[in-house]
DNA sequence: AAACTTAATGAACAGTGTTCAGTAATCCAA
DNA sequence: TTGGATTACTGAACACTGTTCATTAAGTTT
């Protein structure tokens, strides 16, 4: 049935329209001030019309936190060029944390907000979070070369992983929500203390 | 003058009142259902009443983010009884985890949420957060004594400070978050992979 | 052309933080 | 003790939020 196709790439060009704006929206604007009525208007659609295409306003979040791990796993390829995996490891936990001072709202999405993850929560165990398996696979992969080539100090990959996201996450994101203000420097200072952390981090999981 | 003071006390005595009707909703139905609303019912005063004693939201969160450091705060000194200034640092890192996996409210208060930062967000300069002084003292005063005694790894005072609490706020605001279900295991693995993950960071950070 | 199906919406609901005019209670001097 | 000033409090409103649903408009099928 070709009018049935039409419809579905209708339906999903429609989809493709509201990400598009929110995307923009949240970019432009943050997290806080993109509201469905906001991107309704910037699609000239009524508010009601987003309820046809997602369920609710998390399920669009959902979605919208998926492109921005797409556009995390692009980083990860394009800036791990190291040959060494020591070298890659450092240049994705250095391109994390750029992502995430350079896109502080991209980052909320991704890791900080309650929002999409609300049905998560309650690990019900129907369905798994798969936004990040992309990224983390990515990660879990450089980690696994380190450890074969012994390089890392982790026997653990898992281990290793968890403890590697969480110094580069712990470190983006007391920043991004201001909680470094407790050391009383400046800005400048900040951004060089995080640099040094994370370069003897580095050092410390070498073997 | 007598009754300038008594209403300077009748003015205390509401803002506790307040304060602790917060806090107790923080604590039962956790953040997002703690609106002025409720709270004025629940003190049995109207929405409006509350802004004659806080200009805003912001203000009243930020009063109760301090009454939460100051619980991490007697928590650290509770359980910081160790000799050696590396014990104390596990000590009070454990402590720490412990605190943000068993009071996620009040953690998210602390350590993740916007809110009562706002007004630092453009860091103006005019007043700094000063909520989480006691408790970042204490880490500083530790770790003093650990470069002093040669068994830290760390030159920097504040980049060994920002490191240990970004790997602990790492661990707890991704769990709490539910952003380790990347991972794919279940909840005892994962309280487990982060008790590791502590261990082996606290090896790896003596000398 | 009539009947059926689908897409879109206006209006409403329940909730949020916040403001402000107006009321009620208290205090102080005459 | 009474009248006027001060203070404490509140109801109602405003401008938002996410979400639902009956109704309208458009497109498709018979």
């Amino acid at each position: 049935m070709g009018i049935a196709d039409r419809k579905e790439r209708e339906k999903l060009e429609m989809k493709r329209l509201i990400m598009e704006a929110s995307m923009r929206m949240f970019l432009e604007v943050g997290y806080e001030k993109t509201s469905i009525r906001n991107i309704a208007e910037k699609i000239e659609y009524s508010p009601a019309t987003i309820y046809l295409y997602y369920k609710d306003k998390d399920e669009l979040l959902y979605d919208l936190q998926a492109q921005a791990f797409e556009q995390l796993f692009e980083t990860f390829k394009e800036k791990a060029t190291g040959r060494s995996p020591m070298k890659k490891l450092e240049q994705i936990a250095k391109a994390y944390v750029q992502f995430g001072l350079e896109k502080p709202d991209l980052y909320d999405l991704m890791f900080i907000i309650r929002s999409p993850m609300k049905k998560l929560e309650k690990e019900d165990g129907t369905d798994a979070w798969d936004n990040g398996d992309n990224c983390f696979n990515f990660l879990l992969d450089i980690i696994q070369q380190g450890i074969d080539q012994k390089l890392l100090r982790f026997k653990d990959k898992l281990v290793a992983a968890l403890s590697i996201w969480s110094m580069v996450h712990g470190l983006v994101s007391l920043h991004v929500r201001c909680r470094m203000k407790v050391m009383n420097m400046e800005e400048d200072g900040v951004i060089n203390a995080i640099d040094t952390t994370i370069d003897e981090y580095l050092k410390m999981i070498k073997i």
